[in-house]
DNA sequence: CTCAGATTGCTCGTATACAAGCAGTATTGT
DNA sequence: ACAATACTGCTTGTATACGAGCAATCTGAG
């Protein structure tokens, strides 16, 4: 039977989705080793709101790739450390707008250098060429 | 201050860790949307017991990317389904020996083909030649 | 033989991640 | 003005994922 031929031939260490979490928890561990006190998905939001300014939790949620009920437990974490506040949107009684506190600010900006170590960590093993081939390709996959 | 220029200058989007995560979460997604009843992880320690036949759970965890934690519930909800059982190694009393139960083997032959598209369907936006070079890339990663 | 060190499987605590479904609010087409 | 639709933030349930620390067991050095 050509399913039982298929499955035997089947090699998962050579499967694209097995190393693309593999390497996704690669990186995490590498970021975690220099970004002391921030997962990569509070460092994603301390930078959105760095970059735009007050945004509403889903909105900042859809730019940092999670869904509403990931953003709110990570909203919530961040403004439980002081990191960020949220008030309401005067003009639109559903929003609530979050936007980074003075030591949010501070965190992101004393945190950015770290993460840019881990990135360069992750990659070391690439060449520059290597690099800018996985970049480009990470582009057209997301 | 050189920090805030790297921090004002910092783009999320262009981030290759961030960009690794959302392609893993695209490919989940994908793969959830293929292969009915398995995840991604749940696959993988099938795929592992089908090349390998009877493992402790430990190994398997180590052969599959995941710590002994994660491990543990993935073959817990594999024997609540009966896809996999388990028994003591008589040779070391610290062991426990997984394997495939023949429900388990039909689960896997019936799932690889759909695993096999999941991975079409993730990688369809690039070339073959990109296709190869990501391949590349990613096992030199991790 | 014996004990120090390693390994196994476990628990607890924390943090993502997504599906499904809720009530409240806003917008749009008619 | 109003009904249909869409969006916001929320909850619950399930599934990874990792660090830390535990008792039981095994192994190897002396």
């Amino acid at each position: 039977m050509a399913k039982d031929r298929a499955a035997d031939q089947y090699s998962l260490n050579a499967q694209v989705g097995f190393n693309l979490r593999r390497a996704n928890q690669r990186h995490v561990s590498i970021f975690a080793r220099h970004v002391d006190g921030l997962t990569p998905t509070q460092f994603a939001a301390l930078a959105k709101l760095h970059e735009l300014g007050a945004l509403s939790q889903n909105k900042l949620g859809r730019l940092t790739a999670m869904d509403s009920a990931t953003i709110k437990g990570v909203v919530e974490r961040l403004k439980l450390r002081g990191l960020v506040s949220s008030r309401p949107d005067p003009d639109d009684q559903r929003l609530r707008l979050v936007e980074l506190t003075e030591e949010g600010q501070r965190a992101f900006r004393g945190s950015v250098e770290q993460a840019l170590t881990a990135r360069e960590e992750t990659l070391k093993t690439l060449s520059a060429q290597e690099i800018e081939q996985f970049e480009a390709i990470l582009a057209k996959l997301v």
